[in-house]
DNA sequence: TCTTGATTTGACCATCTGGTCAAACTCACG
DNA sequence: CGTGAGTTTGACCAGATGGTCAAATCAAGA
């Protein structure tokens, strides 16, 4: 293992190449599907070169998903009690939408854990994901006091918001396999921009 | 492997408990994930046993993906062109919400499917899938010509269906992790029939 | 250039896992 | 009963997999 110095030029390089092959093999994979040298070889280390800067598979998970989740949860922070109600939901969900199209393995890394219990990740969820949703349902819930939006239950506006626009990154083969040549994001757009529209019209 | 007479008692008896042994782990763990070992002993048999029965633990998993989509795709089947537009297919979302509540563990096993690519039914899904979803969304097309139900792009209004009422199932942990003790499908359920109301209204 | 710490690797290990097999046991039916 | 088919199992195997370790190699500062 590496001593906790500064990081050196070599380190940085390979800590990154490694996280980055893990994202592509726990993605598609899953944690018990993904193999360390399969994780090795993606990022161009053999296996126990791999473990001198990871302890062990599940440090690289886990490391993998405390980096990530910040970028995850980004957008939902970035919902401002200031602005127009309507533009900054409907922005939230566009920007969630693009997500789902640009990091389509960071959605499914997710979504592989949470499918499975989220053994792994359990109390973020619990704490971390519990405090920002609360922090912007009572900035919801302000909106529909004042009659800006239509008056909903809060949390189920916020599920139905990641349930739509993660399906399209989770459930891709699915969406594919009936959509055919036609680009999911381009239909899904406007067809979720629609829905908010209508649905949180006060 | 039991010849492929009329299957004795014993057969059925066993072949059921296996099923449903491999229903839960399968979907708790996804098919990598789960052991040949954990499904013999929920199934009360030892794996030489069980493998009597099944060639493979790969036969196991087709065995029950083909068996649960037929039920999986019914509601769908279900939407009667001759029905009432709207109630139809408020039916339709109301049915489908039911199974995510009452067949978590279907939802979750095709989820953990999809999710990795469906490497396992891909096939069923450009058939069956595909062919029945044209057939329904012929229908919905034909409901919006005659000015019955708003214009919308069908497939996208299947896919939102789908995500949000499986989202329930699949995403348990986390819809409990934020709703706390509050039952997710109490306040779903209204939700999403508000939702679709809204969304459909021509 | 030399030295020292950082980096890399081949060989190895224990365990897990899917699957096999021959032998033993059980059951239904004549 | 007796018997043959149906059922069950302990012992076993080969390959995969997470992880270890000592030795070899490399890189950068004195």
């Amino acid at each position: 293992m590496p001593k906790d110095r500064a990081p050196t030029r070599i380190q940085k390089k390979n800590r990154a190449a490694i996280l980055e092959a893990a994202l592509n093999v726990f993605s598609a994979h899953g944690f018990r599907g993904a193999t360390v040298d399969q994780i090795a070889t993606e990022a161009g280390l053999s296996k126990p070169n791999l473990l001198y800067y990871f302890p062990s598979k599940e440090a690289i998970h886990t490391a993998l998903l405390s980096g990530l989740l910040e970028i995850w949860l980004a957008p939902l922070h970035d919902l401002d009690a200031d602005g127009d109600p309507m533009e900054e939901i409907l922005a939230y969900i566009r920007r969630k939408l693009q997500m789902s199209r640009d990091l389509q393995r960071e959605s499914r890394l997710f979504a592989n854990e949470l499918v499975q219990g989220a053994p792994r990740i359990h109390e973020s969820l619990s704490n971390d994901l519990k405090t920002l949703v609360d922090e912007k349902t009572e900035i919801l819930t302000r909106w529909m006091d004042q009659g800006k939006i239509a008056r909903l239950h809060p949390y189920h506006l916020i599920f139905s918001i990641w349930a739509l626009t993660q399906h399209y990154a989770d459930f891709d083969v699915q969406v594919r396999a009936i959509l055919g040549d036609e680009d999911p994001f381009e239909g899904a757009e406007p067809f979720i921009d629609t829905l908010y529209r209508k649905l949180l019209a006060p």
